[in-house]
DNA sequence: TGCGCAAATGTTAGCGCTAACATGTCGTGT
DNA sequence: ACACGACATGTTAGCGCTAACATTTGCGCA
């Protein structure tokens, strides 16, 4: 591990002062266009790198930014991370990565690390602690940003996708199809998600005219077999169904396989649909409509919000991305 | 953004000198109990947190290693990072995270970054860059390992998954399992990872004691569509083969559905395999019989191993791990 | 010719911490 | 009673950089 080239180095070695090799680093100021070449000329040749700690302590910003995800394994958070990290690269921040696994004292930890680590800002990802926790945490110290939830006093801002108007998309979508029986496998009651998508459904059923009373609500388990159980409960129980709108990918894939063993033909005697556009959406046969979440979008949104913020930009306090929706064969 | 507490401000509200503070605060040398007691009391108090970027200043060690991937939304390196981040995290490691596309130059912009952080090591997950570029970046200046290459004049160690060994396994087991007549989707000729699978398939059968002019080899397109098409051939042209193993878990997909077309019973007819454990695998139908790579195993072994290398202790230089064969109904 | 002002460059101090050395304070054994 | 050493604590300097101010240089213009 040979030494490293300081400022002080390059500045001997051009003649002139540190100041002045710092001015030309940072592109500041008025240099001597001569003065300038000479001393890149000097920096290029010795092969100096400025050292980012020392200008962090100098300058009190660090152009680092925490992303804490709950596990970064979950295609989910891989996608807002990397739009995270894009937006991150191109105004020249970078970011650390921290994984909670859902757990509360994990979630603490991974802050108080970032804090420490004198990051400009966070971006919390769906964070499980509550507000006055991380109220308590934060207190005014570092710069905030919310994915996936609703934002709260002290946060920079919040950026979510409008999952309630994605559920809508898929009805309009089925409605303007010419069906008009529709259901809904609309997760466990009371876990993540399920209040607001059932409300989009609930909604967007009103706003086609159609009778809230003619359509099915199945609550289910939110994986696969989930929906692989709804789905033959529906058959059974409602073979006038024409459309099935599933809380996820997931719950739609068990739903098709349910379908196949019913004999029941998809997209011709049921329409299904997904939410969430997972890989394996376009995997499956037939192929599955969903309707894809802005990922990359909630990452690149949330960082450039908060590095406006921190550059003393205006910016939105709550952005709302629209999903998209992805028609395929299940339901065209 | 509220003043910040410092050591200073610890130090003169407890009555003691700064180093004293910075003792207690490292868990150093020989402090009275009660002193130690009186510190940590005002640093409760105070809410004092240990400004890093200070402290790596003055000690030249960050604590904070570098990840450099292609894409962290490609589940494979998803695992990985997640791997190195939980190994990083047990240690007192911070990770940074960035992302390359296999693009040469934000590959060297990326290590370029990391070295200007001053990043201890750092972790380099299939780098496309020639020997001598790497050598040349680094030189000396920073710790590095590989993940998925081989071993480098310089590197710190080289982990990888035994890709050959992996195909090995399959073959094993349908031999095992009494299939005499094996074929081999074995990807683009001169693509990532053909040469060495190729390599493991023909080893393995050599090693069975089958002969290798009775298996078939066929090359394909890495996706689904070329398993689509490999197996199609292979169904058309050599009816009597009873086992086929594909280049990855995707091209086993599409060989699956090539089976269902061709009214081909799986497994009764053909067995089939494939390689990567994507999540995909266990969702189809069969459930796809697979080789497991270790993939955040790699990330974990690669983050001790320059953890290690770091502070002094002896290791491996170069780490093979093992697969793992996972069976299930598509070749049981 | 000299004044004044802007551009170019230098000087000083300090970011918050720790390494290395300096000093102080005991209890102990003779 | 005193010297010694072990432990406890303080002092000084510096990590590499930049902010803020100080100084110098050059040039236009009266």
């Amino acid at each position: 591990m040979r030494q490293r080239i300081t400022i002080a180095d390059v500045a001997r070695e051009a003649g002139v002062s540190t100041q002045t090799v710092s001015r030309v680093v940072n592109n500041k100021d008025s240099v001597r266009p001569e003065t300038r070449r000479a001393v890149l000329e000097v920096i290029e040749r010795l092969g100096y790198q400025p050292n980012s700690v020392a200008r962090s302590l100098a300058t009190n910003r660090t152009l680092t930014l925490g992303v804490v995800v709950s596990d970064i394994s979950n295609p989910y958070f891989a996608d807002v991370v990397r739009g995270a990290e894009d937006a991150a690269r191109e105004r020249g921040y970078h970011v650390f990565l921290c994984n909670t696994d859902q757990d509360l004292q994990r979630e603490v930890e991974a802050i108080r690390a970032l804090q420490g680590r004198q990051v400009d800002g966070v971006v919390l990802c769906s964070p499980r602690l509550p507000e006055e926790e991380l109220m308590e945490l934060f207190q005014g110290r570092q710069e905030f940003v919310l994915v996936g939830r609703e934002w709260i006093e002290n946060a920079v801002g919040s950026v979510r996708s409008d999952s309630a108007g994605g559920v809508g998309l898929v009805v309009e979508h089925m409605v303007t199809r010419g069906l008009r029986k529709l259901a809904f496998a609309a997760g466990r009651p009371g876990g993540p998600g399920h209040r607001i998508r059932l409300a989009g459904f609930k909604e967007a059923i009103r706003a086609a005219g159609l009778d809230i009373e003619s359509a099915v609500i199945l609550p289910c388990a939110t994986g696969h077999a989930g929906g692989y159980q709804a789905a033959s409960e529906l058959i059974e129980k409602h073979p006038d169904v024409e459309g099935l709108i599933c809380f996820n990918d997931l719950v739609a894939i068990g739903a098709l396989r349910a379908c196949v063993e019913h004999g029941v033909r998809v997209p011709e005697e049921l329409a299904v649909a997904g939410i969430g556009d997972i890989a394996l959406a376009s995997l499956v046969q037939p192929q599955l409509t969903t309707v894809s979440h802005p990922r990359h979008g909630l990452g690149v949104q949330a960082v450039s919000m908060l590095i406006d913020h921190l550059s003393g930009k205006e910016h939105e306090r709550e952005i709302l991305l629209k999903p998209e929706l992805i028609v395929r064969a299940s339901a065209p």
